[in-house]
DNA sequence: TTTGACCTTCCCATGATGGGAAGGTTTAGA
DNA sequence: TCTAAACCTTCCCATCATGGGAAGGTCAAA
């Protein structure tokens, strides 16, 4: 099949196949003779797990490495669980801050006013607040 | 106070300030007869309100905005407050989208035995569950 | 045969920086 | 006074994952 149908198949674009190709998440596709990329349910599989793992929020990079794990049937879990792992240890500490900032400024955000006075803690806490 | 001071003692480095110059959000700065960039403690109070602003997870495009407003004595708080309040839902959305995707994370991880032998949940959950 | 819907490669843009090159200026010390 | 270090300048490239779009080739149906 063509690269829009497998894209459509797997629900990504094109665009994105084609990057993925050049970034070696996919191997290189077989041509036809006009050079028009060739793809078959194997590849549609592929995208499919490269979007899943996407959507879990995993790097190119860590799906690259995952992508390679899964296609070798005699790899240890502890690879995978190991990419897994340190994953979700930078969502936790993306999260605690993320956390913290949405607290601060929930605070902020309660003392002002947020009429037609000029007078804003916002503003205030943000200029005389310490660096960090 | 040359570039290279002002960046220091607002706490970034040169080379942020002259992109802050570049889009906007800091106004042009004057030049010595030789060409070099001339700060002085108005501007470093500037810098550093937008160092502080960045760490509160704002844009450059907010930032820019609200240091529009911080310069106006007489502007609505009503307009910071909006700024602010958007942000703050921007950022609860990322951080309940993060928290799911570590609980599922967490979820496969957990039954993922993570030793050498080749099974591993978390590579067959990822390979067929449904797409988002 | 024409037309429209594909496909190809290539370049540019995003956001907020950092890195580094090539070259000019200033400052401090020998 | 000369020189070397430590500044400064602009300009271009890279990040990351993706979209937009141009210019041009291919294919399938009418």
């Amino acid at each position: 099949m063509t690269i829009g149908e497998a894209a459509k198949r797997a629900g990504i674009s094109a665009k994105r196949v084609r990057h993925y190709e050049e970034i070696g998440v996919l191997s290189k596709a077989a041509r036809s003779e006009s050079g028009y990329r060739i793809y078959d349910e194997t590849d549609v599989h592929i995208l499919r797990f490269v979007n899943r793992a996407r959507n879990l929020g995993f790097s190119m990079a860590e799906i690259k490495r995952l992508v390679g794990l899964w296609k070798n049937r005699r790899r240890a879990s502890r690879e995978v669980k190991k990419i897994a792992k340190d994953h979700l240890v930078g969502l936790e500490q993306k999260i605690i801050e993320l956390q913290s900032i949405a607290s601060t400024l929930r605070h902020l955000s309660d003392r002002c006013s947020g009429d037609d006075r000029p007078d804003c803690p916002i503003l205030q806490e943000i200029e005389f607040s310490s660096n960090k």
